[in-house]
DNA sequence: AAGCGCATGTAAAAGGTTACATGATTAC
DNA sequence: GTAATCATGTAACCTTTTACATGCGCTT
């Protein structure tokens, strides 16, 4: 769960390659998809920038505004580029979980097209996987199990439905 | 992320009370739910339990099968039902991640009738307002954002519809 | 006898949160 | 003048992963 293969640095690195940010600005962003992901806390996002600095993945530059305090913002180097690819193309047998399909699929844009396409048929087969399983569970245990075993299994068997509809019309929409 | 609130100590406490189960079988049971949270590696798993018996909230007994190896079957103890009790109202308040709402569900058993169907609508009313929020930056920046910005808004927008979904049919059956 | 599924455990290292400290700028 | 938002940072503490070590019982 934590010390993850995937941890707080690699994807704020993804974030700068898409676009310059301050420690804020990602918290921010972050906090935004917080109903599916966790949101790191500063106290790991702005080590994570200067981590980042140190291995010259990233360069800072302090930004003005008259209306507001100044800022400090992060732009990712060609070698943090370079880094994010490298992590991408590692990251592809491992971390099945949703929070790093969510993270993945955030950086699209840097990924080749079939490499996206990928991606998305990875999370499918594994959402489909999982699907069947709880399908098997659902009418070899019938009404078995507790209140909240039937539950999780319906809920996933919905959601799972949902997004196994929506990775197929991406995927359709993409070839 | 990690040394969150909520840890898996709790959560495998919840699960003891539910019924009785070993390491191995704990971890088992997570790892069928891998698709929508983060199982936890033995090397948390074990010592969770042990903390949990130091604390008294569980006890051992070890149970041999003529087939199989030797395992050690925890069971909760009448105090460890009131600590999850605790827990579990603790918790009504934080932690609105994905996470924490699937670990209440599968320990839907320990809830009151009300309780449940409080959680069931404290989720609802986030995930709807998380849904709002996206359909509102989708309308105003259309067809804006980078590729990955895109992909996520609209994956976004359909789980929470089908999560939406799903959460008003169960919250009508439990009425 | 090798390999696999079942089963338990530990120590070092990594990574994260909490709690705290600080400060600019706008709006009331 | 004070509350709110914007903004950055650190250190102690906690939890978790990683990597390793061990062993039973069954099948080939």
């Amino acid at each position: 769960m934590a010390g993850a293969t995937m941890n707080v640095r690699d994807f704020i690195l993804g974030l700068l390659v898409r676009q310059p940010m301050s420690g804020y600005d990602i918290k921010s962003l972050l906090e935004s998809l917080s109903w599916l992901i966790d949101v790191p806390s500063y106290g790991s996002v702005y080590p994570a920038l200067h981590a980042l600095l140190e291995d010259g993945f990233v360069s800072v530059e302090v930004v003005t505004s008259p209306d507001k305090p100044p800022k400090k913002v992060y732009s990712a180097t060609e070698e943090g580029e370079r880094a994010l690819q490298e992590w991408l193309a590692h990251m592809q047998e491992t971390e099945p979980s949703l929070k790093s399909f969510l993270m993945r699929l955030f950086l699209a844009d840097n990924f080749s097209h079939t490499g996206l396409i990928t991606h998305l048929n990875r999370r499918r087969l594994q959402v489909k996987m999982n699907h069947s399983a709880f399908e098997k569970l659902a009418t070899a245990e019938a009404g078995d199990g507790d209140l909240g075993e039937r539950l999780v299994r319906d809920y996933s068997l919905a959601i799972a439905n949902a997004e196994l509809d929506w990775l197929e019309n991406v995927l359709e929409r993409l070839s």
